[in-house]
DNA sequence: GTTCAAACCAATTCAACATTGGTTGGATCT
DNA sequence: AGATCCAACCAATGTTGAATTGGTTTGAAC
């Protein structure tokens, strides 16, 4: 070996590897060839090239993993939209702190956008809720005033997005069925707060309308933790 | 044929069925043997029992697909996790108008809830993307500085929509690909929003991570735009 | 004209095999 | 000795083709 290999060696590989990498066409998830290929047609060994491709990804040029292969650029997140998976990460009050982040800022949108036949739906789900006799049939008529809510915003990616949420917090709840058969009192928490959004988006009062619905989440909340308390007998 | 089969054959096969389902142990997916073995099973022709797992199917008592079979119970979830199917029905302005609405939501949370972690991975992100030898580098670094925003609302179902968001993102995207083959200026709009909203973040500054990331987000959005009347010739 | 069996279709699953980055151990060469 | 190379092996992943399965059509039989 001449002297400059003896302490260059990798630097060499490297330089040689960088200007295959600018030359070399490469397909459009931007894959390198393979090691043993590529190890071949740069006239080295797997070794030297493995080392040198150790560097590259250390640098955060290239990202490997077993099975696929060697890419340009940074490694993909993993994104990870199968609900059911999401859902096992998760629980109840991390589920409420997304609810409570997100569904007043729609609810804002939607104080901008909604249409008198949204405001006239909302309306109707909120007398029916009302008048639930059993407590499904008031959750029933409450999902469906939330999602009058959001599809008054008038945003398709929004509305897949709360979408989401729920299928999310349907999995999540999922198991802890409620317990009491009991039909919602009359005077239940949500019906003011349900009249406090609707009206706030009746008026084209966006702040008042996420201010509302946060508050209306807020309240959910604690019935949500006060009711995970008392079911700790 | 007798004359009671005559006007209550299709009764009588269901009866069977649900007889044979009340009896059955099914696995714990809950699906039931494939029609062929059934019908044979049940001495049925598979006509016959295919108009009652029909019926019974309307009834919502249980769901098939081909190429998976038949299950008791009601239909998973498919919870609109479809991103393509959303995705053809969205445009690139609709789906920023989402971004301006949740994004500075997630940056008033991570603002909030940061770690020394995050934003030392934030500031990484920063300086590479600067240093990014072409566009495509840094679109990459640009992607993985806003998850990490996300990462640090330290929110897992916030995080699922921000991934879900970014899905969309790609897929409505795609098609249109980046023409102009120079890396970014070093003055790029972005450079200042993005350190504006990483120093508000270090600062647990809720409501100005919330603007900086507002403010980021409208300039993104008029360069998209300017970006589209270009490619108008 | 209804029913049935057989064939066909398309979506899905499944299993076997090839590929690929990561690792190890002995051979080879300074 | 010590580094390097080479071949083999490992586990994760991709790929391919056959088998399964619900849905549909066809033609005969009653």
């Amino acid at each position: 070996m001449s002297a400059i290999s003896e302490f260059g060696s990798d630097r060499g590989v490297i330089t040689q590897l960088r200007a295959y990498l600018a030359q070399a066409e490469l397909p459009e998830d931007g894959r390198l060839p393979p090691e043993r290929d590529l190890s071949d047609a740069l006239g080295v060994s797997r070794t030297e090239l493995r080392k040198a491709l150790g560097t590259l990804e250390a640098e955060g040029q290239i990202w490997r993993h077993v099975g696929k292969g060697t890419f340009v650029g940074s490694r993909p997140v993993d994104s990870f939209a199968d609900i059911a998976a999401l859902a096992k990460r998760t629980n109840p009050a991390e589920l409420m702190r997304a609810r409570l982040i997100i569904e007043p800022e729609i609810a804002r949108a939607a104080a901008l956008t909604a249409t008198p036949m949204h405001l006239a739906e909302m309306r109707t789900c909120h007398v029916r809720a009302r008048e639930a006799a059993t407590w499904r049939q008031y959750e029933s008529w409450d999902n469906r005033l939330h999602r009058t809510v959001a599809e008054a915003a008038q945003n398709t990616p929004l509305l897949g997005l709360f979408d989401t949420l729920n299928a999310l917090r349907r999995a999540v709840t999922w198991g802890r069925l409620r317990t009491t058969p009991v039909k919602p009192s009359p005077n239940h928490h949500s019906f003011a707060e349900h009249e406090a959004i609707i009206s706030a988006i009746e008026n084209r009062d966006m702040s008042g309308a996420a201010a509302a619905m946060r508050t209306h989440l807020q309240s959910v909340e604690r019935n949500l933790l006060q009711r995970q308390m008392e079911a700790a007998d």
